[in-house]
DNA sequence: TTGTACGCGTTATCAC
DNA sequence: GTGATAACGCGTACAA
């Protein structure tokens, strides 16, 4: 693209030596074969002809294309965008760069975006987007393709990930509630084939019974998004169960069960307690601000790019997969608050049927 | 990084002719220069060996990597998402995929940047991170490499750009403003250093005169974010001027501003009325919501990949530089109330000083 | 219509 | 230590 660029040859044209000689003095790895005053030249050479490797003949020759791909459903989900920052800057400086596609969340149209990807020739893969069963993402790994998950994992133990503590999440965020008086907690549970769904909701039962608390109805939501917690929401109230929180499995589900719930007159924290997970950006703007569980999305990619590098490294054997699991926060804020202690849970008439 | 890829010459032994000719039957270019016969037999081998074309021995080739750079200040910026979605559906199915950077604003680390981007190649580049001045842009663009920017565009017009129309959006907002009876607005306008920040305060200046207002005090943001916003309110409060709406660059100063006012014990919009610029996620359910201008973000990214398309397969001449400018719309939220008639403006004393 | 030959820029493997 | 040479996979003038 830019005028002309000069290359191995030109250099050597310049300095009077073989191209392959420019070649060692130029790669760190080989410049300890080199002359130290013939190296100089050379380096002088190729900076005042401005040099700049091609990418391409090195890729052709060497089979790597220092390019890895970052797979997310939606970069626009403003979770992800930390992730893929993260993931970039641990890359940039090694000299990677980041190729990021959408899936949409939709299966085939994530084999369509991998077969690109892997045509492309990646050097490896940091994928958001799978479910806890994914067949293109074992198939890859199997052909010898280094792979971590980020914010999810596969149930199959063989494919690194770096995850957040979803349990640790939800038994931090119970006992915020139990602390402030809640007995009776309904849930709004996530996709379970995704494994941040599977594990939120595990860890509810499991710790809501540690607690000894009635954990009330469920309603799982097809999606992570704001429609479905408003659905959910609106079935819970029309379920006429007894319950004075509701914990949702991630923001966007809280976010649209506080919309369902303005929309039938109710006041969050006065009437429900509602909590979240993720903290995404702006929900301490909202109204409540949300209480949720804070996860350390920007440290999740960059860790993930660490995994990946040592993998693309391995020269070899592939070395055994590594499972990180980071550390989550409680962010307490005004969408939770004392359990009305007389007052029953709320019994609303659907207005909508 | 598969296996073992299968090549052109695998596909041509398989199927017993030459080389070349498989690479003829499988580039629609030179499809039609082959017997529909072979060609058919070569297309069957293909799929049979699931041949997938080198990308690098091809770049190699050809000078083409089918890559472009998305040059974006910071992509945790949740306006800057749907932009890079644009440009990756428009561009995805012709074959291109998209380099992702980010350049946190800074000037030197731009160069880097675009420096890094230029190495490996790209076809093209759309930058949302431009200045109205910017030296490393115009230099690219010189060398003859297809450049748009995104959202907000250079001084030299002679660089295409695709943007929002922030001036009928200020119209817009200030006749809604009028319209509910407002005559004296203060503005915290942007960085005038970029397009969008200057053209908006121009046509603050501009219109506020045309619409017989009182353009009250100015504050200048050094940056687009919160923390500017509330510093900006916080100088106009404790300036002592009269107004009865304040009237941001976008829509985080607008935010910044309303935590401004709130921590003085202020109210919106009773006390005062606040508008933004972009409707960004989430500022619909913020308390208040937030009035404000629609732009729209993914048409901007679609649309400049379609003009970046054009530059790129232009051989020779660069077509001349287009100059998109999308629509914008005014969206009335709750952060803008009619003027209290008689009551003065506030003239509160600051608390911090 | 198809085959031949060459080169894109680099690195690895030989000699010297 | 350095030079020569081949090879990576592909596209394309040119020849047949």
């Amino acid at each position: 693209m830019a005028r002309k660029r000069s290359t191995l040859k030109d250099v050597a044209q310049a300095v009077g030596v073989h191209v392959s000689t420019v070649s060692r003095a130029l790669n760190p790895h080989t410049r300890h074969l080199i002359t130290d005053e013939i190296a100089e030249r050379i380096a002088q050479a190729s900076r005042a002809l401005d040099y700049r490797p091609n990418t391409a003949a090195y890729s052709l020759r060497t089979n790597r294309t220092k390019t890895v791909g970052v797979v997310v459903p939606d970069i626009t989900n403003s979770i992800f965008p930390p992730i893929i920052r993260g993931v970039e800057d641990a890359l940039l400086d090694k000299g990677y760069a980041t190729l990021v596609v959408n899936t949409d969340g939709r299966r085939e149209r994530e084999a369509v975006i991998l077969d690109a990807l892997s045509a492309r020739g990646v050097d490896g893969l940091v994928v958001a987007s799978v479910q806890r069963e994914d067949a293109a993402i074992g198939e890859l790994a199997g052909q010898g393709v280094p792979i971590v998950t980020v914010n999810r994992s596969v149930d199959d133990p063989s494919i690194a990930s770096v995850v957040s503590d979803d349990a640790a999440g939800i038994r931090m965020m119970l006992e915020h509630l139990t602390s402030i008086g809640h007995t009776r907690i309904a849930a709004i549970a996530g996709d379970q084939n995704l494994s941040t769904g599977k594990k939120r909701h595990q860890a509810f039962v499991l710790h809501a019974a540690a607690l000894g608390l009635l954990a009330g109805p469920v309603r799982f939501a097809g999606a992570f998004n704001e429609d479905d917690g408003a659905r959910c929401m609106g079935e819970l109230l029309d379920g006429g169960g007894r319950f004075t929180a509701v914990l949702c499995a991630n923001d966007r589900l809280a976010i649209g069960a506080l919309g369902a719930l303005r929309a039938r007159g109710m006041r969050c924290p006065q009437d429900l307690s509602v909590t979240g997970f993720n903290d995404m950006p702006m929900v301490d703007r909202i109204d409540p601000p949300l209480t949720t569980i804070r996860i350390q999305q920007y440290q999740v990619g960059f860790m993930a790019a660490g995994v990946l590098l040592e993998r693309m490294n391995a020269r070899g054997e592939a070395p055994p997969a590594r499972s990180v699991v980071l550390p989550v926060e409680l962010i307490v804020r005004g969408s939770t608050a004392p359990a009305a202690a007389s007052k029953p849970a709320p019994r609303v008439r659907s207005l909508t049927r």
